[in-house]
DNA sequence: CAATAGATCATCT
DNA sequence: GATGATCTATTGC
């Protein structure tokens, strides 16, 4: 939950695409029934157990992938959605891979579609952060931000927990 | 504009 | 065998 208040207004990079954080939603873990770690380990929710600062990707509606943070420590569940993210490079690429958006802010407005807009697949589950072929950097000049929260979204139980992020104002969250 | 249906499959019961 | 941390197209007002 600190964690979202700080991811938001970073960069993602992959490739010769990036995008800044617009938007998230925090997954607690074992308290958290909406959240994929709330059954314990298994195969798929393994990265989410792991050491933070760590890729984890699901596949989702027989569609698309889903990017996640790891945000708690080794043996502690914790993830972070990253819902939206403002396109800042690579746009001829961006839209190559979403041919159907015709707005700039439909490039990345969504989980589903930032992950196809950065090229974000399967394989990069369990990826670092930081020396792997995607990285989260700051801003060189950081603006200063004012966070909204409220329910997250698409999600059938624990609906009404505040636990979703965004940069107020920002065009690119999602709706 | 809002509401709904369809696509499509890994994961879990 | 049902469900789901989604997106898009289509239908209906």
């Amino acid at each position: 939950m600190q964690v979202a208040r700080e991811c938001l207004g970073k960069v993602i990079v992959h490739g010769s695409t990036a995008g800044r954080i617009v938007e998230v939603e925090a997954y607690l873990g074992l308290d958290d029934l909406a959240a994929h770690s709330s059954r314990g380990i298994t195969e798929r929710t393994r990265v989410i157990f792991g050491p933070p600062g760590h890729a984890y990707v699901y596949f989702i509606y027989g569609m698309y992938d889903c990017l996640n943070f790891v945000t708690e420590q080794d043996r502690t569940p914790g993830a972070l959605l990253i819902r939206a993210l403002e396109p800042l490079s690579g746009l001829a690429v961006m839209q190559r891979r979403r041919p159907k958006a015709r707005r700039l802010e439909d490039f990345a407005s969504g989980p589903g579609k930032l992950t196809l807009a950065l090229g974000i697949t399967r394989k990069l589950n369990g990826a670092n952060l930081v020396e792997s072929p995607i990285t989260v950097r700051r801003l060189r000049d950081e603006p200063p931000i004012e966070i909204a929260e409220g329910p997250r979204i698409g999600i059938t139980k624990c609906a009404d927990l505040p636990l979703r992020f965004w940069i107020a104002g920002n065009r690119f969250v999602s709706r």
